[in-house]
RNA sequence: GUCGCAAUAGCUCAGCUGGAUAGAGCAACGGUCUUCUAAACCGUAGGUCGAGAGUUCGAAUCUCUCUUGCGACACCA
């Protein structure tokens, strides 16, 4: 879509400004390109210059160097020992531009030159600030993501934070990459268990209660609904009809089933606003309700659509797959009728790039099936239907369940984190200011941190007490290093790093700064990956590069090099907070 | 039963498209606050990478078999 205003000569300049910026950027900061230039200037065209970039890789330890070539490849082509052959490419290796260059064993070890590097990544971090590792990559395009998904009329669990906070940074680094993320929260707002809660209400319940406290009661009634059927089996039929009338529009039914859900919203609300997520559409499974002729139409025409035991099915031989069941025998729909529609209604609406689902992998193949319906189907958006599966969460090994009381509120657990931030507060830093605001980030920063720093699909066994570390490899740990940094510079005062010189050659401060120089690549691979853990680890690893410095090296001393630790400093602050932010954690100028 | 995912230090996990002596964090033990906030830093100890075979100059990483655990297997969502 052009805006008004912009003629298409105009988007163009700006597009190939956009990729120029991004070229130059990159052959400003990839050091694997020179020292690929390095190693092909001193061959005979043994190898091309993408296998060499190929087969660079990052030693160990920085003791070993920034980069390295493992000479192994090279020792069939020259029929010599790879010892041999590294160190005799080191002698012929321009050093000039590097710290130095040598061979040890069969690898070939490039120290880039600190001095250099460090005024490159300082200055280009100071000059962008936030927009640091922003790229263009995904050229605007729209990325519905469906996540969270609680149920109308039941708590938000632990369960539940995982897709949220998921999606949630998914959002943030796709918005990063050049995306236009869409967060959408398909609520769990239809379907015959609405029957059963009115039924249930109208029974045993009472306006003031539901006023009190909206979830609590509603899910006492729908419990005590499963209690009183199995003794009362009529009361599944009274459901069964009120749920019709509900469909049909019946204007008391409706209005009961609108009250529920805005209760439900509100109370959501309080612990979505705690964790700070925000959604785009809140377009529930009501939403989608009246919109499933098309796609059964669509299957029709397209003669997909066969009968099978009573029911109507689509064939997926050819994906491998087992038939998908799209009506139930009396007609009725199901899941995956309703997320038909909603593809179809995304796919209209947004003309997605991409089209994520934040969803537990116990799900995985279903959306194999929904993707090849879709790819049947013909539609656009269905190539680029991505399943972002996590793992599941379990207390003691087993699954959640509201009704076996295996339940962990979500709320609660942020409450207790929240009270342990404010205890540790007390204890460390009593004279701090807005403690309380402090307190929210730091807890809830803990329980977010600690839910995304390990690969989306491990599964999770509920412990409270280790979701409430603060120390070690924890949210809090990266934002206290953050705060230090902060608390640095607050005491420089009107100390500058804009005009500093940046060539801090200090080899202490050398593994931050190759940390800092790695942020832009680790937002594109988060991205590729849709993997918000490749971000919590690299702010990890900075946190603890930069904590391991400043514990060495004191920075306000008045020298020379004062002006570029500052910098450092700034960088390290900048980068954290940015980090942080990617997966939607707070970071507190003091904690 | 079929398919999928996993198995690495006492615990929780990293380990990128195969590469140099397998790394963190907790927990344990010991050190560092009159010097930018000790939510930190430094050190010690801790491993047949589930088992076996194969591919390769080289395997925690790739292939196969087996064991164990978890999940999914149409009229729930």
């Amino acid at each position: 879509m052009v805006p008004r205003g912009y003629s298409s000569l105009t988007i163009f300049y700006c597009k190939s400004f956009f990729v120029d910026l991004i070229i130059w950027r990159k052959m400003r900061m990839d050091y694997k390109a020179q020292v690929t230039n390095s190693i092909l200037s001193v061959l005979n065209g043994e190898l091309t210059s993408a296998d060499i970039y190929e087969k660079l890789e990052q030693p160990k330890t920085l003791a070993m160097g920034d980069l390295a070539f493992p000479a192994f490849v090279l020792a069939k082509v020259f029929h010599k020992a790879p010892n041999q052959i590294a160190a005799d490419l080191v002698e012929k290796i321009d050093q000039a531009s590097y710290e130095k260059v040598e061979a040890k064993g069969a690898y070939i070890n490039f120290f880039l030159d600190k001095g250099k590097v460090a005024s490159n990544v300082l200055t280009t971090i100071i000059e962008e600030g936030s927009t640091y590792g922003q790229n263009e990559n995904g050229k605007g395009g729209n990325v519905p993501i469906d996540m969270s998904s609680p149920n109308i009329a039941k708590p938000i669990s632990m369960g539940h934070l995982r897709s949220t906070v998921i999606g949630n940074s998914i959002a943030n680094i796709l918005r990063k990459n050049g995306y236009h993320p869409i967060k959408d929260n398909h609520l769990g707002d239809w379907g015959t268990q609405f029957g059963k809660l009115i039924v249930a209400y109208r029974k045993w319940g009472n306006e003031d209660d539901v006023k009190k406290d909206p979830i609590n009661n509603l899910v006492k009634y729908y419990v005590k609904f499963h209690q009183e059927d199995k003794a009362h089996p009529e009361l599944d039929d009274e459901a069964r009809e009120t749920f019709k009338k509900l469909e049909d529009g019946d204007k008391e039914e409706v209005e009961l089933w609108k009250w529920f859900r805005r209760v439900s919203l509100e109370s959501f609300n309080k612990i979505y606003d705690k964790l700070g997520v925000k959604f785009d559409t809140y377009n529930g499974e009501a939403f989608y309700n009246d919109k499933m002729d098309e796609g059964i139409n669509i299957l029709k025409d397209k003669g997909l659509l066969v009968e099978s035991q009573g029911a109507q099915v689509v064939n997926l031989d050819k994906y491998d797959l087992n038939p998908a069941l799209i009506l139930k025998s009396d007609g009725a729909t199901l899941y995956i009728t309703r997320d038909i529609a909603t593809a179809i209604y995304r796919d209209r609406t947004y003309q997605p790039a991409m089209n994520l689902y934040v969803v537990g992998s116990e799900q995985t193949y279903y959306f194999k099936q929904l993707k090849a319906v879709l790819l049947e189907m013909g539609l656009h958006s269905a190539a680029n239907l991505h399943h972002i599966p996590f793992g599941l969460i379990t207390v003691n090994g087993k699954k959640l369940s509201t009704r076996s009381g295996r339940i962990i509120l979500l709320d609660e657990v942020l409450n207790d984190a929240i009270e342990l931030a404010e205890q540790q507060i007390a204890e460390k830093n009593p004279d701090l200011e807005n403690k309380e605001e402090v307190a929210k980030q730091v807890g809830v920063g803990a329980i977010i941190f600690g839910d995304l720093k390990n690969e989306r699909t491990n599964n999770i066994d509920f412990v409270l007490e280790d979701q409430l570390k603060f120390e070690g490899e924890t949210g809090p740990y990266v934002q206290y290093s953050h705060a230090r940094a902060e608390s640095i510079l607050r005491k420089a005062g009107s100390l500058n790093f804009h005009t500093a010189d940046k060539a801090l050659d200090d080899p202490s401060a050398w593994e931050t700064i190759t940390a800092l120089n790695e942020f832009p690549g680790i937002v594109e691979s988060a991205c590729k990956d849709f993997e918000p853990s490749e971000i919590a680890k690299y702010s990890l690893r900075l946190a603890k590069a930069f904590n391991k410095y400043y514990a060495h090296s004191k920075v306000l001393v008045k020298d020379d090099k004062l002006g570029a630790r500052l910098g450092l400093v700034k960088a390290v602050s900048i980068v954290l907070k940015e980090a942080l932010n990617l997966l939607g954690v707070q970071a507190p100028d003091a904690m």
